[in-house]
DNA sequence: ATGGTTGCAAACCTTTTGCATCGGG
DNA sequence: CCCGATGCAAAAGGTTTGCAACCAT
């Protein structure tokens, strides 16, 4: 089983609480939907397959995936709320386009070295980052 | 006269927008809060020197601050939406540990300089910045 | 005078909560 | 069986919008 549904579950079940039908079509659709959803559509795309879930429980089960450390928030240069997959050896880095919104994903091994070596000097122990540059993206220097 | 302040100004000039009493007060007291604001703590003071200030105003404001580029949106650990004003030079590295949610603001000119070179890299050109890293402080460790 | 701005209240949107019913362990 | 989970609808934030009066330019 994959690694953060075994992680779900074993939170589930330190806390006595239940593994149901709902909880389970909701938790795939969201390990399988790429990157990052906002919860609206996963609502949407879990009604898709069945129509009687409700608002609730989809937020009240996104909770529970923010609880147990297997989703994240992440939100860029708009206010919309996104959740995603925390896969620990993923990066989160963007560089956002202040005038025309637009993101892109980057990674940089200097960068990420960089980060935990930071960390180190303060004896804290890095689990994930973001990093956003805003600016101007090639395109929007131009005009 | 204070760089943001003019930048702001130059903004209503340039969209003919109009100079107003209330929004030289929310600016005054929005450049002059500590750190990082949410909106409704920035109501309350405004509201202590002209109590007759509406919300809908103060939200207008705002947005404006953040039109102009004078301010940006910060959101932490908890889901608050803050503000707080731009200053180029000002750094945004936070350690925030996910058990205690305490913060630790940290400069470092070696991540600095990577962030630079990795822009660079896609031909972006770089403003600012935000940078979280999140995992485990020293204290909670040690637990 | 013109057209943007304000305060108020109502509308909006997203998220949470109360409750009766349902269902997992 | 027990107690947590669900669906629904209502409530609760936080933010935006419509409107008539107001006020910079």
């Amino acid at each position: 089983m994959a690694l953060l549904k075994k992680i779900f579950y074993d939170y589930l079940g330190e806390k006595r609480l239940k593994k149901t039908q709902q909880r389970d079509l909701i938790l795939d659709i969201f390990l399988t939907a790429e990157h990052h959803v906002n919860v609206d559509d996963l609502i949407r795309r879990v009604r898709e397959i069945d129509p009687s879930t409700g608002y609730a429980t989809v937020y009240r089960t996104v909770n529970l995936f923010l609880e147990s450390g297997i989703a994240q928030e992440v939100r860029l240069s708009d206010s919309v709320r996104r959740i995603e997959p925390f896969y620990a050896d993923e990066h989160h880095d963007h560089l956002i386009c202040i005038r025309c919104g637009s993101t892109t994903e980057f990674f940089s091994g200097q960068l990420e070295s960089a980060q935990v070596a930071a960390a180190a000097d303060h004896g804290f122990r890095p689990l994930r980052h973001s990093l956003r540059i805003y600016g101007l993206c090639r395109k929007c220097q131009e005009q």
